[in-house]
DNA sequence: GTCTAAAGTGCATTATGCTGCACTTATAAT
DNA sequence: ATTATAAGTGCAGCATAATGCACTTTAGAC
């Protein structure tokens, strides 16, 4: 998964839940301005933003070997 | 995945393959420096980066739902 | 023990991610 | 067409990731 796709991915997952990018922003605990950079595949975000993000929608980052 | 088990993934996939930090990091076009933190645990690396060093290892990053 | 290669650490510099602010652009409802 | 809400963008300042250098520590081979 690029940037694009977990951007995309994340999107997804929110408006799944359906809740704003300001409550999820909040709830987070990151700034609304990086979360719209990570959802439209912009801007580089670290380990740590990415978890915070997944955390509240219940997605988890892995590593995995490519295929099986 | 935190972090930490990240690092260790990492670690033990180099290891598998039987190469080096400076090799990896050579061939992942990133410094021997940040490898090394990021191996240990240490720092909170970009998605690039990770990114970076999960190709060569044949490695891929995921969003997955919890549980599932 | 010595020697060597690999791995780990502290520190300073550079590059860039994170943030807040102001603004614009959809999107939907009335 | 107006209004309201959510989403996207440019920019500047601050925080910190990425890097290079020098050094120390560990692991194995001899």
């Amino acid at each position: 998964m690029n940037k694009e796709k977990i951007g995309y991915y994340i999107k997804m997952r929110r408006s799944l839940l359906s809740i704003t990018q300001n409550d999820l922003a909040e709830i987070a605990g990151i700034s609304l301005r990086s979360l719209k950079d990570i959802e439209t595949g912009k801007g580089n975000p670290t380990l740590n933003q990415l978890e915070k993000i997944a955390e509240p929608l219940g997605l988890v980052i892995k590593l995995e070997v490519r295929n099986g």
